[in-house]
DNA sequence: GTGAAAGCGCTAACAT
DNA sequence: ATGTTAGCGCTTTCAC
């Protein structure tokens, strides 16, 4: 792989001119332009991105964590990410934390090594507090997605989850339900704890009370214990709804219960928070409070690149989309 | 940031010792080796990885190439992909080329640009082949996943779409289906042509004859034309049952079917290649050749590792996959 | 308009 | 066991 010395060897000119050819600025003759232009196309040449980042201190790169890849929401995330970014010439590494902090701290580590310019995070837990803080130590700009931090001020692009949870449960409850459960996240995410609370405020402003055995903690995306499934089952009354915290926890929920024979909704509704990705569904079923995954990715890359080109804004900036709730069959046990 | 010259300053050493510290390699008294650790967290020092890359000629990146991140089944490829990169310290850069030669092309480029160790490409087409002899002109080691291209020798993971095609035609002929139409991807990938091949293999075989108008092309990826669906309707005699090229495909033929007051599969079955991602189906309804989607991933990673350490091994090397075929209720009529 | 020198932060190769 | 020198491939700065 020839290098710009080769080049300027072979159009008899400088380094130096050739760089400038590259890059397009300071002046060049036209002739020698295309003398240049001509050896660089003869030895195939490509400038090497390490040496320019090197001396540029500017890698043109962005990182994107999120917890997990396999869900269709995080996966129109990166998307929106990427779309943003590569429109205004960044390229962008993905990173899988596995909602794992240990994991997390890995890629944050490798953003420093690699010298990103900025970082796009969905944070794993409350305790990513701390890789946050290397973010900062380090000077590399970052905006959140979807989860605020405890204690953490830092720009960032989220959606409703109280209001989200409001609505939700609110429908239920319009539809006559009277004993409503709730699977949650991880409580040491912010958006758990805000379905958590969204749904507690609209029991209590209706007046049916609130049960803890009606709460239940999974995860958003890892397997869901059946035996939690039983706990709820288990209850008297038996839950007539349950409120998920992720499309991932609904469809085991629903699964868990067919398994032991009850059909949804007619023995049990269920609302959940994020759809289905478009492509999986040839009938949707689910009433889902669905969020604009898609914007949350390009509108962060977007305010992170202002930050990162040094445009003056409030900081920190906090944007919050309303999620969208869609009435499907999984929570309608009448047809009108 | 602070660099290796202000550590070794800090330590009272020649920066050249605490390269021995950092790359735990060379004789270092302990004494010496401590005062360095103890410098280096004092100011909080990360090794720069873009100098150290540019020196070593070694960028511990790998690039992974797939045509659309939001299919899960390219999805859990990268998950596949990621994990064993991560297992032996290399990291992955996500690049999704939207089944488009010339995005793709960019992504290459791009490559090049930063000195990936090797690539993990599922070519958008047969045309990717300029930017596989892009690679190939470069010296940079790749293997492909998924799609084999025309006249291209190379390392390959990918699955069997022939016999794939075959079970699930064959499933169909055994469920007394005479009529069968076929909506294929883009018969410029490999796998589309082959899932046409194998349907054919079996409609002779079987004595049912090919019929060119059962045979439509759409894409893996976008839209699917509505328009396709009626003029496979409007045959005489209409299809019994229609083989799908993809998940994608699959849902977005059952929704035009419904649309057109037609039920599945009462009306005409659907058996499809590549099965719904895990997380989406709480009542798996399609009939489908499943392919290890994670193992393409995982095993394209190994192979390219080993290629990029310098193992000796036969090439081109190919590694094809069996898929399994899944019956489910979309092309079962009668209960058992 | 073009070039020479210096240096980005690191390590390989050779001292000592 | 540690240091010195040179150079990876490029750009910045200043000179001509």
């Amino acid at each position: 792989m020839s290098n710009i010395h080769d080049v300027a060897k072979l159009a008899n000119v400088s380094s130096m001119t050739v760089s400038r050819v590259i890059n397009g600025k300071g002046y060049v003759k036209e002739q020698t332009r295309r003398k240049v232009v001509e050896a660089m196309k003869q030895l195939n040449y490509v400038p090497n991105g390490l040496a320019r980042s090197l001396v540029r201190k500017k890698t043109h790169t962005l990182a994107l964590i999120v917890p997990d890849i396999r869900n269709p929401f995080f996966t129109t995330v990166a998307r929106g990410t990427e779309d943003m970014a590569l429109k205004q010439d960044y390229r962008v590494v993905l990173c899988n934390s596995d909602e794992n902090v240990k994991k997390e701290k890995h890629y944050v580590e490798m953003c420093l090594s690699i010298r990103v310019d900025g970082a796009i995070v969905v944070p794993a837990s409350d305790a990513s507090k701390q890789n946050i803080k290397l973010l900062t130590d380090f000077g590399i700009p970052f905006v959140l997605i979807d989860r605020e931090i405890d204690g953490v001020k830092a720009d960032i692009v989220r959606g409703d989850s109280i209001m989200g949870a409001r609505q939700l449960v609110q429908h239920l409850i319009d539809a006559g339900h009277q004993h409503i459960a709730i699977i949650t996240g991880n409580l040491s995410t912010s958006t758990s704890r805000d379905r958590l609370l969204g749904y507690q405020q609209v029991l209590a402003e209706a007046g049916l009370g609130f049960r803890p055995d009606y709460v239940k903690e999974s995860s958003y995306s890892s397997a869901l214990d059946p035996a939690l499934i039983d706990e709820l089952l288990a209850c008297s009354p038996r839950p007539t709804a349950i409120f998920t915290a992720n499309n991932f926890v609904a469809v085991q929920t629903i699964h868990f219960l067919r398994q032991r024979g009850l059909s949804v909704p007619e023995d049990c509704a269920i609302v959940t928070f994020d759809d289905y990705d478009p492509l999986s569904l040839p009938e949707p079923f689910l009433t889902a409070a669905t969020q604009p995954a898609y914007n949350f990715g390009s509108l962060a890359t977007q305010m992170l690149l202002e930050v990162i080109d040094g445009v003056p804004v409030p900081s920190p900036r906090k944007m919050i989309l309303q999620p969208e709730v869609i009435i499907r069959k999984s929570s309608v046990t009448h047809t009108r």
